[in-house]
DNA sequence: TTCAAGCACGAACGATCGTGCTTAAAATAG
DNA sequence: CTATTTTAAGCACGATCGTTCGTGCTTGAA
């Protein structure tokens, strides 16, 4: 009764080669064949693994997510909850960025300012990975500030909203004006805010690289 | 010699709307056809009033700087130098993206995201856009520190960086999760900012609104 | 061995892209 | 007025878009 498994790994590499492309394109720009000639496949062919490009941009989305969980948040995740913890995520995320995992830099960056204003499935994939790094965002900073790390009157909400930007202005910059410096910047605001949010010194860790 | 004038208030009817249909879906994404069919011209004859694509994406980035001038630059120049005039930059910045004067947000938040990872005239026109913004909230700054309204060590490169990035992330964050509280996140995150670095209370300022 | 399911391909679809060429209307210069 | 010259529209172009179809081929289960 049943016939050929599927083959993900060559389902896996069409859409790891996706979000390159997606990250300095856009989901939009990302055409279907323009990928499968950067392939070597037929359009065609690639085009079945999917069956609609939204479909393909859909999958990527989840791709990219899978690789910003290894690259990012499992690092992090893997030291103990606390004010180590939250300066280790906005590490790794500079990290992730500056050192071009995807070739757009960070490829949530690009795909979120590019569907914010439209409506459909995938802005609402996009709007729902943005809100989930927020949140993780968040609850990192709630168990800094639980754990005594942070001062009790701390609004993580607040804070988060703060680190994110500074995050994501650094990787915005470092690519407009080809600026390495700009990582520096944001890790030294960063560093500043958690200083003056911290009740305990950030001794351990270092601004510089 | 000389045969019809050229219709020069078209052409800026023309740019305002390709801008407005740019701030949303890109430069890339604002086709000459759909702004013909928009506009209810033909689209040859609105071709002719740039010759190309790109010189079309130029000028409307050009159309763009205007708005932006007279809608964010002009309103706070016309206060006196100092930290008033910095509040106030910051200020009209939040109300022109929450005022959605272009209606997919900040107009060149839209076309640096796009286009920050993409080689071209129209990559080096949205950049030197970008630079001329910071570089204008960094002479702000700096006016503001030599008046005295700023503590001396104020590094105001840096202090432009954080500015930006809160400015900007209350624009993503209010347009992908359709959120007006980013807006007073980026004021509160301003003031605070702002009062750790002035010599003098902020009292004239309300973050409220 | 047979059969069903998945893969890859070439060809073609209608639509839209940016971009020319041609033509008729319009407005100024003489 | 006529003559001149630019504008704007109609039409068509080649290319590319996403998509469908038909057809072998491969593969694992029955």
């Amino acid at each position: 009764m049943a016939g050929r498994p599927r083959d993900e790994r060559a389902r896996a590499t069409i859409l790891r080669r996706a979000a390159d492309i997606a990250s300095k394109d856009g989901l939009e720009g990302l055409s279907i064949g323009r990928l499968a000639a950067d392939l070597g496949v037929s359009k065609s062919g690639l085009f079945g693994y999917f069956g609609s490009k939204e479909e393909l941009q859909l999958a990527t989305l989840r791709a990219a997510s899978a690789v910003y969980l290894d690259e990012v948040v499992q690092p992090a995740m893997a030291i103990a909850p606390g004010l180590h913890r939250l300066w280790r995520l906005c590490d790794t995320w500079l990290n992730y960025s500056q050192r071009r995992v995807f070739p757009g830099g960070c490829f949530f960056f690009t795909v979120a300012a590019e569907f914010d204003a439209r409506p459909g499935p995938v802005r609402d994939a996009v709007a729902a990975a943005g809100l989930d790094w927020t949140r993780l965002m968040t609850r990192t900073i709630e168990d800094a500030r639980q754990l005594g790390d942070l001062v009790k009157t701390t609004d993580a909400e607040q804070l988060a909203f703060e680190l994110i930007a500074l995050l994501e202005m650094a990787n915005a910059t470092s690519l407009l004006h080809d600026d390495p410096v700009a990582y520096r910047r944001a890790r030294t605001a960063i560093h500043a805010r958690l200083r003056s949010a911290a009740t305990v010194p950030l001794s351990t860790v270092d601004v510089e690289e």
